[in-house]
DNA sequence: GTCTATATCGAGATAGAC
DNA sequence: GTCTATCTCGATATAGAC
């Protein structure tokens, strides 16, 4: 963002904040504090803190989503499906380590948006789930318990937030490659 | 508990509702309609909602620092100590996954004793890295960054609460020699 | 675009009767 | 051990001046 309006800077400190605290705990006030205004000030360009969470969630969810449909419209194996899904997750979660926290914690405080969200979380883990039973199938990944392996998985990608500092200070690649390392190498034939 | 005191059963609660909405989200005339009772009420067992938080993580924290412990003064391998570690986890995770669940998510909510659950989280990773690092050194492990070892390897078993149903329905050893399999087993030379 | 002032609501917690 | 009644505070949000 070269010249952020207001509205992207209310976005981008309420996720600094909602990443901190979470977002029940982070008040109208704390946010106008930090963006250097009043409470009130905050409604001329978002309609409710509802809408904030909203903002945040809708569209990294809907990246996710975009990510799996150019995974799985590759001609690549299964195992290689799986090397892209850790580069979208470093990817992602480099861009916006903020945002990748409040989706993980705060999903739940969704109002309206909840169900949307819970139907792009199924697609994505349906399809992750298919790329790893395939590799099964087509031998390209030890017969382990699929489950196993996509919790494993999941989960270490679900907490990449916490451990990627700031995007300037990581080498998305290398990174990339040593999670693979650890985590598709143990399943790798 | 075969005969839960009010405040045991009020623990137990404030537990399952803090781990669907967040301690901040939870309010005490939530947790008092959940036991039946009016807000009030809860009063006559606990001093304050904090006090509540504090209940459950602290004792959380403390099993885990007195099962290192056990880990540590054990002669067994560094490998055998990371399969301990595992088995650690998975128990803990199975007694009370509500609780594991508010530890992940809510310890920041904690007021005085932010500053103890901090240092005894702080000594736990410390003594897990170590072990992976002497791991490395004496050959029992694959010579990879120690750092995405430890942080691969946390990330599943800190997610174990979401993905334990309940400990009825599971088999700890049975688990636990899958989650090795995947964890261990892509680490082991 | 930001401010002050304010409306409305619900939070945590206490007092005292039963 | 639980209740009703209540205190006090801080939350989200709006109205309207500048």
């Amino acid at each position: 963002m070269i010249n952020p309006t207001r509205k992207e800077e209310i976005i981008k400190i309420a996720g600094k904040l909602f990443k901190q605290k979470g977002y029940s705990a982070v008040t109208m006030r704390d946010l106008a504090q930090e963006m250097g205004i009043k409470a009130a000030s905050l409604y001329n360009h978002i309609n409710s803190k509802q809408e904030i969470l909203e903002l945040i969630l809708i569209q990294i969810a809907q990246e996710f989503t975009s990510g799996m449909q150019n995974i799985l419209i590759s001609d690549n194996t299964n195992v290689e499906k799986l090397k892209s899904v850790v580069l979208l997750h470093v990817k992602l979660a480099s861009e916006n380590p903020d945002g990748m926290a409040v989706l993980n914690n705060d999903w739940m405080h969704l109002e309206n948006k909840r169900g949307y969200y819970l139907q792009l979380r199924k697609q994505y883990e349906d399809n992750l789930k298919t790329i790893i039973t395939k590799g099964i199938e087509h031998n390209e990944i030890k017969n382990m318990n699929p489950d196993v392996v996509m919790f494993s998985l999941l989960s270490t990608l679900r907490y990449l937030y916490v451990w990627i500092p700031k995007k300037e200070d990581i080498d998305i690649n290398n990174l990339t490659s040593q999670l693979v390392e650890v985590l598709i190498g143990g399943i790798n034939k």
